[in-house]
This record gives structure tokens, sequence and C-alpha cells, in this order.
DNA sequence: GCCAAGATACTCGGATAAGATCTGTCCGAGTGCCGATGG
DNA sequence: CCATCGGCACTCGGACAGATCTTATCCGAGTATCTTGGC
């Protein structure tokens, strides 16, 4: 799995503590953690195509959520990331064996395929119940200093 | 996800259709599918690491089913083929972050992570419920044939 | 003092390399089988 | 006829390339801001 992902969802967590209506460039984003910006940069490119955060280009630009972090679950943000196919893609070798039809889609009627799918569909609904919000709350609740800390670190960046 | 696991899944399956005691080759089971035989080896052999196979060499030599199908699950073959590593791989990029501290395990106290943690569990849990005596099963009732043409396809191979 | 036009600096966006992993191939080491050979 | 030994064909196992994906970098297009000049 992509090293993009921890950065996307960390990056739209901190994105939820900013003040509203806010941009926050790439290089801020990056700064926070110290990743190379540009390459931060191409993942969030990839969270706008998705309809997660907007863009907006020149002076006081950068990135901002584009809904409500309730409206965004990390399953949207893994997907965005690492593409809409399923990890597990069945080739329906099935298919080249002896007695293997043309016209069947062994995606659906082999057992092996079904298995990894069902798999894979609870590990999708696992990430999809999670929302933005949810791990929002979460570490507000544990960590209650943090909002406030790491929007004054992004209001006056050092270095 | 490695194509690997798709071959090595229907291989084991196969396997229990066989003889007991028969060792199929690499080439044989290969050529079931047409596959790259040398290719299909190289994961057989992974297989035989994780104590799923047992190899022979030599004439009459080939790979044989290592314990009984009840015995290994899909998380077994899985593992095998994929190794034992997480999927998702926290980096602990907080440690990076303002108030990061260098002696603290992220990868248990971030929430993010333990979000995708949760998710990859939900996965683990669902390929470990099903074994390849399972698999087996479902096959065999939805096409009863199956066991007899495929152990008699691998008695006399055709080219 | 106010407005407008131009220059400017900033940011995203995509095009472009470097590295790592997956996919595929090849040949050598080891092993059991088969036949020849001698008793 | 039977046992033994040597050659041989077969199979796995790991070493060796090619392809694809991931990671990283760079520069250009577009835009809001600021400056400067004129009225």
């Amino acid at each position: 799995m992509n090293e993009g992902v921890e950065w996307a969802l960390h990056s739209c967590l901190n994105l939820t503590w900013v003040d509203d209506g806010q941009a926050v460039t790439a290089a801020k984003l990056a700064a926070f953690y110290e990743l190379p910006a540009a390459y931060l940069n191409k993942q969030l490119q990839a969270l706008a195509r998705a309809g997660i955060l907007t863009s907006t280009s020149g002076p006081r630009g950068g990135f901002r959520l584009a809904r409500r972090p309730e409206d965004i679950t990390v399953m949207d943000v893994v997907a965005a990331i690492e593409g809409p196919e399923e990890a597990f893609r069945c080739e329906e070798i099935l298919r080249q064996g002896p007695g293997g039809h043309e016209d069947v889609d062994y995606r659906t009627t082999c057992v092996i395929s079904q298995s990894m799918r069902r798999a894979e569909l609870a590990w999708r609904r696992e990430l999809s119940r999670q929302t933005i919000a949810d791990l929002k709350a979460t570490v507000e609740s544990r960590f209650p200093y943090t909002p406030d800390s790491t929007r004054s670190w992004f209001a006056n960046l050092r270095t």
C-alpha cells in the first residue's frame, strides 16, 4: 500500500483544525511532518481529483476540505490514493484451465475469487465506517490540546 | 497484491484432488492453467518454505500438501506469498511532527494507524476463517465432477 | 487621494527521472530411476 | 536369476534480466497581490 495514504489521512486531519476557509499549501502540510513537499503535492492532487479537497492556485492559495469531515470516510481517502480497483484482482485463470468456458464470468463464480472478495469487502466496510470527523473526535478527546496547537502551528509557521 | 496468490490458491485446491501421496510437478500445475512454469515454481517454493507444501526433487518428485486441507487457511497461503508484514505500514510520521516524541510507539497510539489496523484485522480474520478444505467442499457441492476430472487430468496429462 | 495597468511572487499541475518491487527466465545441484554388468 | 554399481533424466532451488509500479523532483501555466504611474 502506498506511503501516500498515511500522508493524505494525516493531512486531511490537520486540515480540519485550520481556520475555516483558510487554504493551506502543500509546502506547509509537508513541513509539518518533514515530508517531501512536491511529492505530497502529488497526493493532494489525487484527493482534489476525487473531490475530497479543493485546490486554489496563486498567492493565498492551497488546499482545503471540499466537504464536511463527517462526509469524508477513510475509505474515500484510501481509494483516492490507491485507485478504485480491488487489491486482489482475479485474472480468471479458470478460463485457461480444462473445462474453462469463454463466456463465464469467473470473477463471480470462482470460489477463490469469492473468498478474496468477501475479505476485501470486510476491509472496505471497516474503512467506510470511520469518517475523518470520527478520527478528529477521537484525537480531540485523547489530546485536547491538539486542535489549538495545530492551528497555531499553521498560523505562524516557523522556517 | 501479487498475481501469485491466485495461482497458489488454485494450485493448493488442485492438490487436494490428486491421489494421496502423489507429488505433482510445478510444470504440471502450471500447464493446468497455462501459466509460466518457472514462475509458478517460485511461488510454490514460497509455500514450501511456509510449511504449506512439501517438495521432492528428482524423478517422481514435485509438490504435495504438507498438512490436511482443514489445517491450511486462505490467510496462510496469502501470507506465504505476500509476506507477513501488513499492507498498511505505519511510518509513524507523527514522530517527525511538532510535539513528536522519540520514545512513543505511534503504531499503537496514532488514531489513523489504529483505524487502518482494525480494517486490516477484519480482512485477515475473514481470510483465516476459510480453509482450503472449505473451498474444496464448496466447489465439490457446486461442481460434483470437478474432483474426478481434475484427478484424471493430472493422471494422464496430454501434451 | 484614487484608479488602473503592469510587474511580481506564489501555488498548483503535469511532465520527467530514479529506485524498488513484481514478473519472468535460465541453469546448476541434488535425487531417484533404469539398465548394464558381474557373480 | 539376482544384486550392485554407474549413468541418466528429472525436479527443485536459487541466481539472473525485463517490466511495471512507486517514489521523488523539476519547471511551466495561471492567479491574486503589490507596486507604480497617471489623473
